[in-house]
RNA sequence: GGUGCGGUGGCGAAGAGGCUAACGCCGUGGUCUGCAAAACCACUAUUCGCCGGUUCGAAUCCGGCCCGCACCUCCA
């Protein structure tokens, strides 16, 4: 089974083929911090976590680029406001970016340029582009010549008389053409400003995702995402200068998720039906997140309902206590493979196999998170049914092992198990548990049930839940 | 105007020519159990926006229609 992925540029389903066997570099449009992350802003982060994740499970090594776009127009209006210098306002949400997305699960990517690191560089390919015709200088501004890049408009479908005809922004009449977009710009009073050849001034909004994504990944890298708004301009205008300076391919695989609505529209600040990452954060577990929005294909629209959550956080749930309950069955117990393996055994081999083999089958086809997960609850039913047909030793003890580490396995490439923290307290607190259910036992032994009860209750209140099992009396967090 | 995407049970959501239309939530009945919880089992869409067509066979392909959304401007 081989990986397919849909690609923007060729509007398909294409076998994926890495640049280089065996590597797999993916650069993403980070965010431009002037402001919080809503659920929407984090969907391609997310989407993307679990690309990179599943890629790693299957054996490649991942090289992920995400950058800030830490100058910009939003920026530098923010800091006016504030009356703080664009950097701080910059820095700050930068700060609150990986705030929220450590919240959401969110793996750190392997590197995070910064516009205003890479001046120097994009003054450098602003240069070539002069260079080789494809840029033009005008009042200490530099535009890219659309016109000199023949396929321009092949990542979007659009032409350029489509474009002219639906132009909906005041042009500058000096330019050549309409839609050529700005590669430097000069700064005003009170922005900021770097040196260049053309006067002191400051990036266009296109150019440094280019610049960082060649620098650190090279010409015609595997994967570029980012929401379905970007295609055009801006990836648009990516394709037209990376391939007008290199003349190679930029981008072998172009992907693009789409959005997150809330009642119907787009959610957008401009629209202010917004949801922030750190007030749900507040209210729904990170992993119940990840669950909701997987549970719809990445290129979908998704119509966020709060009123779902409830629904997301108890499908969550299912697994976290399969999770605990598999760690509680096999705790302490020894696991030797037995050198014969009996016919039920081999059978509930089987089974693991079968769902492996599905949930790679769900993610192989375009990433379908959505069926991968309905993989996943097929595997939990399964294990839970082992779980309950007898005593967890031996052999059987051997086989949970198995189907324990098959759960992890794909649980965690979507980011849904292996997700409680562990710490001192909560080790101690788990002992403290422990020694209460055993007292309670003790009185349940008597037959003094209004003990018995009265405890339930309480640590019910607490927020920790008994449950008396076959096996013994078994707690958790509600 | 141009370019795309979508309408599947009470809700969310997969499926894209032929297995019982996944999976999760909700609901009902049952098993287990002192009770409860969890888990498991069974039931819950003769039907996939509407109307035609192609086909032995269509939720899946084609045509028309009705809705909804996005992009063409900053936007994940």
């Amino acid at each position: 089974m081989s990986l397919k992925v849909y690609d923007t540029m060729t509007k398909s389903l294409r076998e994926f083929v890495p640049r280089d066997p065996g590597k797999v570099s993916i650069y993403v449009c980070g965010v431009t911090p002037y402001n919080f992350c809503h659920i929407g802003n984090a969907r391609p982060f997310l989407v993307w976590d679990v690309i990179r994740r599943y890629l790693t499970y299957k054996g490649y090594s991942v090289r992920y680029v995400q950058n800030f776009t830490d100058v910009d127009d939003k920026i530098i209006n923010q800091a006016q406001k504030e009356g703080v210098s664009a950097l701080e306002i910059a820095d700050r949400y930068i700060k609150e970016y990986f705030h929220d997305m450590d919240a959401l699960g969110i793996q750190r990517v392997d590197v995070y340029p910064r516009v205003t690191d890479h001046i120097s560089d994009i003054i450098a390919l602003v240069d070539k582009l002069i260079e080789k015709g494809h840029a033009y200088v005008l009042d200490g501004s530099v535009y890219y010549s659309v016109e000199s890049f023949p396929e321009y408009g092949k990542l979007s479908g659009r032409s350029l008389d489509d474009l002219k005809a639906g132009a909906r922004v005041e042009v500058d009449e000096r330019k050549r053409h309409p839609m050529d977009f700005v590669l430097w710009k000069p700064s005003k009073e009170n922005e900021p400003a770097w040196d260049s050849p053309w006067g002191p001034g400051r990036p266009g909004w296109h150019i440094e995702c280019s610049v960082m994504a060649l620098k650190y990944l090279g010409p015609g890298f595997d994967f570029h995402g980012g929401g379905s708004d970007l295609i055009f301009p801006h990836h648009e205008n990516e394709v037209a200068q990376s391939e007008a300076a290199l003349g190679t391919p930029f981008v072998r695989y172009w992907v693009h998720n789409g959005f997150i609505n809330m009642g119907g529209e787009k959610m957008a600040k401009s629209v202010g039906n917004i949801t922030r990452v750190r007030d749900l954060i507040k209210q729904y577990p990170g992993p119940a997140i990840r669950y909701y929005i997987l549970s719809t294909h990445y290129r979908s629209p998704l119509d966020f309902r709060l009123e779902d959550m409830p629904a997301a956080v108890r499908g969550w749930k299912r697994l976290v206590n399969l999770e605990d309950n598999l760690e509680r069955a096999l705790a302490g117990t020894e696991i030797k493979p037995p050198a014969d393996l009996s016919p039920a055994a081999r059978q509930f081999q089987d089974l693991l196999a079968k769902h492996r083999q599905a949930f790679e089958t769900a993610m192989d086809d375009d990433f379908n998170t959505a069926q991968a997960v309905g993989v996943l609850f097929d595997l939990a039913r399964d294990l839970n049914r082992y779980l309950a047909a007898g005593a967890i030793e031996g052999e059987r003890a051997v086989m949970l092992a198995d189907g324990r580490d098959l759960f992890l396995s794909l649980g965690g490439v979507l980011g849904l198990t292996g997700t409680s923290e562990r710490s001192a307290d909560k080790a101690l607190l788990d002992d403290l548990i422990q020694l209460v259910a055993e007292l309670r036992e003790d009185a349940r032994a008597r037959k003094d049930y209004a003990t018995a009860d009265r405890v339930r209750d309480r640590l019910s209140q607490l927020g920790i839940i008994l449950e008396d099992t076959a096996a013994g009396v078994r707690w958790r967090y509600r």
